[in-house]
DNA sequence: CTCCTTTCTTAACCTAGGTGAATGTCCGGG
DNA sequence: CCCGGACATTCACCTAGGTTAAGAAAGGAG
């Protein structure tokens, strides 16, 4: 059950058996089945979550529509930071596209866990530091790639994503409407024939 | 000349004379005359700034046009931080665009200061959630927001922007063109005129 | 296997914002 | 004070992607 979560978190901080100790009894487990919300906008977010098997959809609302802001897998980190660094109410929605199993960390234990191994600093540090590589790969994407060049390059990035994940959440994700992805691939295929 | 530092850094973590000392051991200063180039892409970005006065653009180019990520101020702390975190070639440009005043904190010094000071692991790690935060919103902003809204929004939450930017530099940082914010602009002085 | 829901595709039409080119304005340097 | 270059505006036209609506395919529950 740790097993996974003790192989990533070594690569960002190195524990000995009794830190990692402490670090395991602060964290809870969750299992979510398919389609399930784990978070509502309006909550607080208090938790980090690992992954240790499934798949987790990120998204929010305008206007009634669900915009897809990533997608977590296996082995990944997750939270909704404002609400989780701020304590703000979250203004996203976490659900699960696959039956899902987590690990949770509070808010209050990371907090104490800073207090007991300073050494966690640094992960949350490193933590902070990759959501905002993350997100800023993702943003530079959308401001200067077409639609379909920003298919194709998820194509190249992250395939996994399209084995498991229903297309009109890969077309929220690209920041289009289902039917532009539809259309995008229409033409692709197209064009790849008359070659 | 370290008045205005302190003060931003005591924000973030508590430190007595000595440490903040230590700190300020470490700091370079620099002066930039307007318009001139602080980071070039392809170069290594191995300094965090702090902007005792002045402004700067961050940008980065596609297919040979300046895109605007992002504009700082004085009190403002910045870094390319791909480059600084990673090591790698700074994808992205940095320019004055007043003469500008900068304290530089070296990635090597701030690897020992978190040695020394391990609080500082704090700050690094507050430095990244800020940044994460911000481009969160940002991004947020680019994906669901027309350009008008943008506009609108933008001039609500920064007017400072207005009154020190052209507005050819607004326009790329509203990932639009200037022709656009002109027509933009035009139009809501219409329609407030009609009303 | 059947029915119902969810997902995907196609097509006709629309619109926000890009493009290119011309004109006007302003500002700093000589 | 004037000239050249940078900046802003306007207009005509274009196009990527949105919208609406319909049907086809796929998949889960009973």
């Amino acid at each position: 059950m740790y097993a996974q979560i003790q192989r990533s978190l070594a690569r960002f901080i190195d524990l000995n058996e009794d830190e990692f100790e402490i670090f395991q009894n602060f964290l809870t487990s969750k299992h979510l089945a398919k389609k399930e919300i784990l978070l509502r906008i309006g909550q607080d977010c208090r938790n980090i979550y690992f992954i240790n098997k499934g798949c987790i959809r990120y998204y929010y609302l305008v206007e009634g529509e669900e915009k897809t802001a990533q997608f977590f897998f296996e082995n990944g980190w997750f939270t909704d930071y404002e609400s989780f660094l701020t304590g703000s109410f979250a203004e996203n929605f976490v659900d699960a596209l696959e039956a899902t199993e987590l690990l949770c960390l509070e808010r209050d234990n990371l907090a104490q866990l800073y207090r007991l191994v300073p050494k966690f600093e640094k992960f949350g540090r490193i933590m902070a530091e990759n959501a905002y590589l993350g997100i800023r790969h993702r943003t530079k994407n959308l401001t200067t790639l077409s639609a379909e060049q920003r298919y194709l390059n998820l194509m190249k990035e992250r395939p996994k994503i399209f084995e498991r994940i229903p297309q009109h959440y890969i077309a929220s994700y690209l920041n289009i409407r289902p039917q532009s992805l539809s259309r995008i691939r229409r033409q692709l295929s197209q064009s790849a024939k008359h070659e």
